[in-house]
DNA sequence: CTGATGACTGATA
DNA sequence: CTATCAGCCATCA
């Protein structure tokens, strides 16, 4: 009973971050690098991107991540980037281009969200 | 093994 | 605003 684990490491960071984006409230984003501290990786943005590359949870709200300072990370105009601009917007983000408006989901959302969702 | 690649980021020009 | 660049790290050819 020696060896090969059934969980790799790679399992439990990959499972850190689906965990770091589901705790992503409706309405709100957050950037890859936010996501990657908050699942305890610091600096290991482009980790989160991959995991969500080849995650297979249809209800993980990966729409909800985007590049720094709100940035989407598709190209602009590819199906993915239409798919996420139009996910955020059926929560009611505003986006404009390729980006959502805001750099950074305000405090006043945060606490709207509190306030009409008992969040 | 090496080198390229990418759903990244922050700094710099 | 755009363009590089170094740092980052799993994955693939």
């Amino acid at each position: 009973m020696k060896g090969t684990p059934r969980i790799s490491a790679a399992d439990i960071r990959a499972a850190a971050i689906r965990k770091a984006v589901r705790t992503i409230k409706r309405g709100s984003f957050m950037s890859y690098g936010e996501v990657a501290r908050r699942a305890g990786l610091p600096g290991r943005a482009r980790l989160v991107g991959q995991v969500l590359r080849v995650h297979e949870d249809a209800r993980l709200p990966w729409h909800r991540v985007t590049g720094a300072g709100g940035r989407i990370a598709f190209p602009a105009g590819s199906a993915n980037a239409r798919e996420q601009l139009r996910r955020l917007a059926r929560e009611g983000v505003a986006t404009r281009g390729n980006r959502v408006l805001v750099k950074r989901t305000p405090a006043t959302t945060r606490s709207l969200d509190a306030l009409l969702w008992k969040i």
